[in-house]
DNA sequence: CGTTAAATTGAGGTCGTTCAAACTCAGTGG
DNA sequence: CCACTGAGTTTGAACGACCTCAATTTAACG
């Protein structure tokens, strides 16, 4: 993590955490909020972590691009996935209270990410009242999302209200405005793994929904072609889960 | 909610506020902090809500006896329970984003709440630089928490680290510092609802696991009998696991 | 003591897992 | 340029964990 980290000057006023950490339009205080918290600025590649778990924990950072898994590994060295961080997302918020880094990080893709030293993070909120205030807004939504995909939920409905939490979060910091598919950045082994769910049956949801013409998946870009659908999969009100479709 | 709230003068350094939002021993700056804070006692009787989803937000609560369960119900009318608090635990982070309740939560015993405005919070924090830190602590370990029971788990699992995570959390205010059980707060009907299980379910992994001494029930209480068992259970490196036990 | 909610227990069916094998495709080296 | 490789994905068949439905027992509370 030490190589490809610069410190530097952030212009950008449409860069995810501008867009993420003040409500509305990018002010000019909100870009120097931004310029006093952010000190350094790193790009990870594939495979890289951003940091490892029982590491002593002094920043946090937000992903600017790119994408992460979050994960653990239990006593038998099997990784359980915890979370998917897509940009604008605050990573290390959980290892706050500890010190320490309760999972590790690793890019999924090349990844740009701003480091924030949790003590200019505080410094920075107890001047700031916009600061304090955005920053507990955007973990009240983390705590929020939590509860996007339940554990009541069938492999349908799983993996339905996945892709509309990926599909969401992209379109709040798009690269093409007007795309209407995305490329999922993490494998079927990973979905599974993090679902709770075998990869095989992962891979027979996506071929259902394809057969029932939600989406169409080329060159590992996912179109959604039934968004209105695929919602009421996930929230259990749908033909595909009635009229049941083997898998 | 109106009736039973009281303005109050907190006198009390060993209740739950106290212990939890400051780490060590309740300094008197604490106990200051927490006057400023909290405004108003509510007690609630059983069945009673504490709000309502889509209700205006104004304030958060601090449990500081009883317990609660946190609920939205979908269009069919279908209740799915999402968290359940217990003394110490902060309510309504979730909706401070959005300024309206996302979820509704009712007290499951009777139970004693504190209020605190949220604009009060956020003056309180950029005042105190401990307060602030706290908070950031408390909400960092309310985060964590949200993966103690992931998805990927079986019936046996989900039912061994839900126990766990009631005990230890009823552990660090216990009414009585020796006790070796607990009494659980809520039904098996809500438990199952919550793990994503039917009840019968959790009716038959809690007979199985009695049989096998893990645990003994009377008259509603909890006697854990073979904590460390449990704890492999619920990490799936066990015995129970393994040598399959039929439900 | 009677009413109602909660918990228990059994039997059958289903969804998702497990195991196994084949296939795709990008990357690598001959 | 093509064969080789290995990770990721697909597909099938059989098993098993959990659900559903139904009936009964127990506990809770006025």
């Amino acid at each position: 993590m030490k190589k490809n980290q610069f410190d530097l000057n952030i212009q950008c006023d449409t860069c995810s955490i501008s867009t993420a950490w003040m409500t509305s339009q990018p002010t000019l205080e909100a870009t120097e909020i931004i310029n006093t918290l952010v000190k350094k600025i790193s790009i990870l590649d594939i495979g890289e972590h951003i940091y490892h778990q029982n590491e002593n924990m002094k920043n946090i950072f937000v992903l600017n691009s790119g994408c992460c898994k979050e994960y653990a590994l239990d006593e038998d060295g099997n990784e359980k996935i915890n979370h998917f961080y897509l940009p604008g997302d605050i990573l290390a918020l959980e290892s706050m209270a500890s010190k320490k880094y309760i999972f590790s990080v690793m890019a999924l893709q090349q990844s740009q990410i701003y480091i924030i030293p949790c003590e200019t993070l505080f410094h920075s909120m107890q001047k700031s009242p916009i600061l304090l205030r955005q920053f507990s807004y955007m973990i009240s939504h983390r705590i929020q999302h939590y509860s996007d995909i339940p554990m009541t939920t069938n492999a349908k409905q799983r993996i339905a209200a996945f892709l509309i939490m990926i599909f969401d979060k992209l379109q709040v910091y798009p690269l093409d405005k007007e795309q209407d598919y995305f490329s999922l950045p993490m494998s079927q082994f990973d979905i599974a793994n993090f679902l709770g769910l075998a990869h095989e049956t992962v891979s027979r949801v996506f071929h259902l929904f394809q057969k029932n013409l939600l989406l169409k998946i080329t060159n590992k870009k996912i179109y959604i072609t039934d968004i209105q659908l695929l919602k009421s999969i996930a929230h259990n009100r749908e033909s595909l889960h009635k009229t049941k479709m083997t898998l």
